[in-house]
DNA sequence: GCTGAGCCCTGAAGCCGGGTGAGAGTCAAG
DNA sequence: CTTGACTCTCACCCGGCTTCAGGGCTCAGC
């Protein structure tokens, strides 16, 4: 009946309250389009039933749903519900990540003393443990190691094995694109074809310990680069984590020991490389 | 002692854990600028002393922290706790935008019979009310409204008036990107220079209501613009809203009448334009 | 028929915070 | 001298629009 109503775009603008200049954005990523364009003029021309979809896409986009994701409601209803639900824990993610953020930049506010890390050298024995490789984007090293030491924690269980240290990590001093390196835990026997092992380095190294947030960890890396550069000495080997009070969920108790193997000045390098 | 010491851009990047090409365009930026850099080759040189700057970028970049701002922490450090105190803000109300959306997600979920407007046509009397004016970029209607109620309310306990009707706001049904219009509220005593005042439009209108969030009152509009075109007629004033339970926290009970004063067909355009 | 106002069109460029790639120059080791 | 790793600059890419320049269409008034 009202079919025949069209609308130029400057009166779909005002009804359904959207920029001309977007009406036409969407025209352009076929994410809303005219019902008829006149072949002569060019000109839009909109007809009142889509002014609810326009109207939908604006609450949308109010949002943050991106238009990809609204063009995939449009063409298939059915799979509204879906894409609301993956939209809903986008932003659940994004408050926590909000609430983190928050909660470092008070860290950083009340952090005075925070940047004095005591520097140790120490011996490193030869020891052989339980590891996992990973290979991860140096962007998401942390959230993966996390990741890997769980698969690790789940694969002991199922040995039957028991954890004598705590959890670790070790990969390149140099981050590269992508880290290769392996989650390690020291464990209480060690058979042949019954897990995956591996030695950690071993010999001199530097060492610090870094507690509180993750978020922090390079300050320590500094410390530790400074000391190195102070001694003359220069990377030896792999560079290894230890993590401590991992599985506590306060964040505030968590601690990194970094253990940097060294050449020391006048010393051939390490055998081995 | 270390001042010497310097760092190829490789090295850099390695140390502060930045990607090379960020670097460089914080380099041009002049967010984080070489020591040095080699007048023939072009090549940059950092020194150790500007590990800890880079890192303390990286960190606020990682909560957010726009580079301009970080610029100004630089270089003045006593602005800093004014900054971070600023960017805590910033990323609260960022928080909050996500709780609302969240809510609003949720409610597009749920809302299975939303678009349900009852639209009447009403004879609006003419009335004076209270009145402040206000002058909002279209985008910052809602916010900017509720401010200009706030502001007219302390005018009129300062004035020892008593409201005797719901809090509203009229303004044009065509938003430019300035909307002009005001804000408003029925008193028990006009006196003439105690208080501005205004007409309400009157006449024929076309009026429905809305009951919940804000963000699909496009929808009652909708409703409205569709009886409007259903009836032939054409919009003959600016549109008034009117608002109940403001006070209440609630958002689930807001409700806002929508009165659109109309010409109908055969009829001659309102006075007075 | 002409003029001007107010619509409309297209295509290109700008915004942020960088990422990516081409093509060329530099440096140290063998 | 060559090789390979490193560096440089310049320019273009992303999303989600907005804005601008340079034009065409339509209609009312004269």
């Amino acid at each position: 009946m009202t079919e025949r109503r069209e609308l130029m775009i400057g009166d779909f603008a005002r009804r359904s309250r959207l920029p001309i200049s977007t009406l036409r954005y969407y025209d352009r990523i076929r994410l809303l389009s005219p019902a008829l364009v006149d072949p002569t003029t060019g000109y839009r021309r909109y007809t009142l039933e889509q002014l609810p979809a326009a109207t939908l896409i604006a609450r949308l986009r109010a949002l943050g749903v991106p238009p990809a994701s609204i063009a995939r409601i449009l063409t298939d209803r059915s799979t509204a519900a879906t894409v609301l639900l993956h939209e809903r824990q986008r932003i659940e993610t994004q408050i926590e990540a909000g609430r983190r953020r928050l909660r470092q930049l008070d860290e950083l506010l009340t952090d005075d003393a925070q940047s004095t890390y005591d520097v140790d050298i120490v011996t490193l024995h030869p020891r052989e443990v339980a590891a996992l490789p990973f290979l991860l984007p140096a962007a998401e090293l942390e959230p993966g190691v996390t990741r890997t030491i769980a698969r690790l924690r789940s694969a002991l269980r199922h040995g039957g094995h028991r954890r004598t240290g705590p959890w670790g990590a070790t990969f390149p001093v140099d981050l590269a694109d992508n880290v290769s390196g392996f989650a390690f835990a020291p464990v209480d026997r060690i058979e042949p074809g019954d897990l995956d092992t591996a030695p950690l380095p071993a010999g001199r190294a530097l060492t610090t310990i870094h507690r509180g947030s993750p978020a922090t960890l390079p300050l320590a890396y500094h410390a530790v680069f400074a000391s190195l550069d102070q001694r003359g000495a220069c990377p030896g080997g792999p560079v290894l984590e230890e993590y401590t009070n991992l599985d506590n969920p306060n964040e505030s108790t968590f601690t990194v020991r970094i253990c940097l193997p060294i050449n020391e000045p006048g010393e051939h390098p390490a055998p081995g490389h």
